[in-house]
DNA sequence: CGTGAAACCGGTTCAAA
DNA sequence: TTTGAACCGGTTTCACG
């Protein structure tokens, strides 16, 4: 992947509703071009989709909060991201290093809410959880910082350097 | 906010660039219905904006991790926020109740990239760190569960009338 | 707040280089 | 892979109910 790739990305994460025109201009080439690329991006998987950055307030889901998981018997074989798939509260969830198996990120509207999703989750999954609640968020959302060399990440095989834009 | 602006949010938050056509198919409405409500609620804050959702892997910042901070002055004011915000690795920041202060959420392109945004964020806003390395991620950036009665959040994110423009 | 139609602009495809 | 042009579809505005 080259700079211009890189440059497209950054731009569709900061809007994901910018024109392809708009993007031609920002980048240089032409409209078709752009299209091209987006496309390719898109296919390719380094643009997974695009959503619409909700406000949890306004939607009624006012309380966030980080739930830590870890299994009540260490034994058993580890299915609770599938597990606790069908709990649409669940915003992400992420396998970690430490003392505990998972991190949750909840949305809920209120903490009665909470209380009752906690004792889905540990049913679901039979884990034992810890929560974190978010009291405030100052910034969420932000774009990737994307990284200056990406052909480590990358199977492209551009050959040929692209000139000055 | 009702039933119809709801659907729309929904669809929205999967598909950030579904067209007013489609929307509009969708929820029964005429195009410029549909557009007339999307702009207001995008005018209200309740969409607060779009972005594709990008693989991180595929575009050089393959390492995530969750950062709690802890101020190691306590007396001293609570600047971290804004204090952190010139790292662009770190794309969110939430204030917690707990142990610590803040859960920061960061992506970087290796582990000595880590180490070094660590030192940048305690010498930024003077606090000490905890890091918890995101192993996989099973599933993150599901769109929110828009719940049936949101009457009681509807005033939250503005006055139900616009202000002069 | 809803509608349909008109006008405009962006999205998409194409042949050529 | 790029380009420009042509075509088509979506966006936006408008007058009206």
């Amino acid at each position: 992947m080259e700079e211009i790739d890189r440059r497209i990305v950054t731009l569709l994460a900061r809007d994901g509703r910018m024109s392809f025109t708009d993007l031609a201009r920002e980048t240089g080439l032409s409209v078709s071009a752009v299209h091209q690329r987006v496309r390719r991006l898109e296919k390719r998987g380094v643009v997974r989709g695009y959503a619409a950055i909700i406000d949890h307030d306004a939607v009624g889901l006012p309380l966030t909060a980080f739930v830590s998981i870890k299994p009540i018997d260490p034994a058993a074989p580890d299915d609770a991201p599938e597990r606790l798939a069908h709990l649409a509260a669940i915003e992400a969830c992420h396998s970690v290093a430490g003392d505990e198996s998972y991190i949750l990120k909840v949305r809920v509207a209120s903490p009665v809410a909470l209380e009752d999703l906690l004792q889905q989750i540990r049913a679901s999954a039979n884990v034992s959880t810890r929560t974190t609640v978010v009291l405030s968020t100052p910034y969420e959302h932000r774009p990737p910082a994307v990284a200056p060399d990406l052909d480590a990440a990358t199977d492209t095989a551009a050959g040929s350097d692209g000139p000055a834009a």
